[in-house]
DNA sequence: CGAACTGCATTTTTT
DNA sequence: ATGCAGTTCG
């Protein structure tokens, strides 16, 4: 993927536009500020204190972070243990390490350099036995979350069709991210239907994480949290190692990042947080666009740098972005200026439908790459991922090569999942989701009957799945055929555990995989993903031998779920305007810009004027993406899950300022309002009233006190002799104890081994 | 257990 | 319209 915004740097081309003469080499090492600007310049020179750093589309933010790092570890202030860097995307965590050692010349070790992720992971993993917890806890993606809750919701007598775990998922994602436990979700929160399910959810869920030692992804930052409000001392140690705090898209914290900021920072107070509050766009994942408008109150004496000098885009896009962008209320408020040759002005262009619009790119491109422009400097940016397709069948026919950037990341897919379940099953015997991923895969006569009885069996004694397995295969509870396979893999799964401190790990990957007949399983498929399944996996193993071993494969797969794109191609890129943030481009094409497309109905439907201004946020970080060439594009017609629909231009087409745009359209098609052009068959109809979604009914059910369903007693002393009953086999007497195991004697089915748990007195 | 069928939703996405 | 997921039937 590009990440342009951090990887070429327009100073190199730049820095001798005279407005600041560049000083005669003072001191050594001082050589990196030479470049700065006089904002730059402050932003990397105020050390002491809050620093807020805004930075607008362009501005050269990236070298500005990480220059302040370097010139904090050059002037000796901080050793690297002291500075705490954190970001969002490892990608950005990456491409600062890197920046860093190269102003610097040198590595940079033992410092902090990660996400807010994978920090929170590495503070849990130091302290997890504090909160419950292994230090060797899985941590769990969506996927795994939502498999999770479903097992609690058939535990329980909730409806599943009413409240799917998915939406249940979501929601209690979302107060993690608010930094809300289970207790503190007030009743006011839990508002709704869905969230009532939620809420009773909630804490069972919570409970179950910690008992097969997991955690999500909200949970790194949550329970660094109750750690630190906990145990005073381990945050006070925190507070006094990082002297230098620095953050990175400062506008897209949440309130739990916010807050486990806070609490770090507290000590030293030397916290700098970049951002732009113009390009807040992900408040729908719980970013809290507050937290940067709240700067200067939460910090008090906080210095705050605006860089607004534009490094990247003609003062033309530069103005038609700021005039779209002005339309907002409740920003800090930036003036980008730039002092590079005008360019052209945006083009708006009126097309008939999508097809045309397509058409229509697809030839501006073609012209572009005849004047000899690389492809890879032209991206089209949509809202919403499915619009690309009409561009891909465009460029295809056009014999255009592309890019889609952003579809599923390579350790989401299914093979890549199961494997590595298989090798978290390997290598932590005791985690129970990857084990019931793959005890039945490929299929081996472990149905969900089986599976069922293991899991309860695991529950009731407070064991963990493999363990209970282990003790099922000595018992008549499983039937002989499913038994056996069960005492196969647990032996298969033994032996590969056995050499993992001696086989080396891609080939313990390969012959786990061969071994299970996963490999063979795909082989025998003959679904067209198939092939490209086996090569994912082959690419999974190559990928393995780049780490030290299985332990630290795991721990970053958890985390890291890079997608490398080679960007080595001459390919049009295609994506979202989400997925463009923080990229740049020599063209850039913005099509669909019509109401209810963009701004996309249904977020102005949930979320109203905020969810306006940051879809108009949106197309600000679209127009800014571009250094020389900005195309809007809306459409007359446009088919709407199959059905045609007349459109309406973008309240942001007017929005944009005449001065800066050329607007061109098919006859009678621009302005928004003269649509009929007397064509019967394209008659337009009046613009659809977006329809008021009725929310979610609230359940008023005060009183609703409802807790996770109790258990069986797990623990109960058997007698020789002694009248039980099991649920398959009736009714009995104990002849023989072993352990946890019984042999009873039953007055129908004969003798059997069976699981004490499994018997109850009569 | 696999194939076919039905119903349903269909913005954005990182870790 | 379409695709996907969950379910049901053979």
């Amino acid at each position: 993927m590009l990440y342009r915004d951090a990887m070429t740097d327009p100073f190199d081309l730049q820095d001798v536009t005279a407005t600041e003469p560049a000083p005669p080499p003072r001191r050594p090492g001082d050589a990196h500020l030479d470049s700065l600007n006089e904002s730059q310049r402050q932003a990397v020179e105020a050390i002491d204190g809050p620093v807020l750093v805004l930075a607008g589309a362009g501005t050269g933010k990236t070298r500005v972070l990480t220059t302040r790092l370097a010139h904090i570890l050059m002037s000796g202030l901080a050793r690297p243990a002291e500075m705490l860097a954190v970001t969002f995307t490892n990608k950005a965590a990456a491409e600062m390490r890197h920046r860093v050692a190269s102003i610097l010349n040198r590595p940079v070790e033992g410092w902090w350099v990660g996400t807010f992720h994978s920090t929170g992971a590495r503070i849990l993993r130091a302290h997890a036995e504090a909160l419950g917890l292994k230090p060797n806890f899985t941590i769990l993606d969506a996927d795994d979350q939502v498999r999770l809750l479903k097992q609690l919701m058939a535990d329980t007598d909730l409806d599943e069709k009413a409240t799917p775990a998915r939406v249940v998922s979501h929601i209690i994602q979302r107060w993690k991210d608010r930094g809300l436990t289970p207790q503190k979700v007030g009743a006011a929160q839990a508002d709704g239907e869905a969230a009532d399910a939620a809420l009773e959810l909630y804490a069972a869920y919570q409970k179950r994480l910690l008992e097969v030692n997991a955690v999500d992804f909200g949970d790194l930052l949550l329970h660094c949290l109750t750690l630190f409000s906990e145990r005073p001392d381990v945050l006070q140690r925190y507070q006094q190692q990082f002297r230098y705090i620095l953050v990175d898209e400062y506008q897209d914290t949440n309130v739990a990042q916010y807050l486990w900021l806070r609490l770090l920072a507290q000590s030293h107070r030397n916290i700098c947080c970049v951002g732009d509050d113009d390009q807040a766009i992900y408040s729908w994942r719980g970013a809290e666009v507050a937290n940067i408008l709240r700067f200067e109150e939460d910090f008090p004496g906080a210095v705050v740098v605006r860089l607004e000098r534009n490094y990247r885009s003609t003062p033309h896009i530069l103005a038609a972005a700021s005039g779209l962008i002005a339309h907002n209320e409740g920003r800090l408020g930036k003036t980008l200026w730039t002092d590079t040759n005008e360019g052209d002005p945006v083009q708006v262009i009126g097309v008939w439908d999508g097809e045309d619009e397509a058409r229509r790119v697809g030839e501006e491109i073609e012209v572009l790459h005849g004047k000899q422009h690389q492809l890879n400097e032209i991206a089209v940016l949509v809202r919403a991922g499915f619009q690309t397709r009409e561009f891909e069948e465009r460029l295809i026919t056009l014999g255009i090569p592309y890019r889609v950037i952003g579809g599923p990341r390579f350790y989401e897919r299914q093979e890549i999942r199961d494997a590595v379940a298989y090798l978290r099953v390997v290598a932590q015997p005791d985690d129970d989701l990857a084990f019931e991923r793959i005890v039945n895969l490929p299929k081996r006569g472990l149905g969900p009957a089986t599976v069922q009885t293991i899991h309860r069996s695991a529950r009731i004694a407070g064991i963990s799945m493999t363990q209970a397995a282990r003790s099922l295969v000595e018992t008549d509870e499983i039937k002989p055929k499913a038994r056996k396979a069960l005492a196969d893999l647990l032996d298969a799964l033994d032996g590969w555990r056995r050499s993992v401190a001696t086989t080396p790990h891609p080939e313990l990957t390969q012959a786990i995989l061969e071994g299970t007949g996963y490999l063979q399983m795909w082989k025998d498929s003959k679904t067209p993903e198939a092939p490209g399944r086996l090569d994912n996996l082959k690419e999974l193993v190559a990928a393995l031998a780049e780490y030290e071993n299985l332990a630290a494969f795991l721990e970053h797969i958890s985390l890291v779920m890079e997608n490398e794109e080679s960007t080595a191609q001459d390919k049009v890129n295609l994506m979202t305007l989400h997925g463009a943030k923080g990229l740049e481009f020599e063209t850039v094409f913005l099509p669909g810009w019509e109401e209810d497309v963009f701004p996309h109905r249904r977020a102005l439907d949930e979320g109203g004027n905020a969810a306006l201004e940051e879809e108009r946020r949106l197309a600000y970080v679209g127009l800014t993406r571009a250094r020389k060439r900005a195309w809007v594009l809306f459409a007359a017609n446009r088919r709407v899950y199959g059905q045609w629909q007349s459109a309406v231009p973008s309240r942001f087409v007017d929005e944009l300022p005449d001065e800066n745009v050329v607007r061109e359209s098919a006859a009678g098609l621009y302005g928004g309002q003269d649509f009929s052009d007397g064509d019967a068959e394209a008659g337009f109809r009046d613009t659809p009233q977006p329809r008021r979604r009725a929310r979610y009914r609230r359940a008023v059910e005060p009183g609703l006190d409802w807790h996770a369903t109790d258990r069986a007693d797990s623990q109960r002393e058997h007698k020789m002799g002694e009248r039980v009953f099991h649920q398959k086999f009736g009714y009995g007497r104990i002849a023989a104890i072993d352990g946890d195991k019984l042999e009873i004697a039953f007055e129908k089915a004969g003798v059997k081994k069976v699981l004490a748990s499994f018997v109850e007195p009569t």
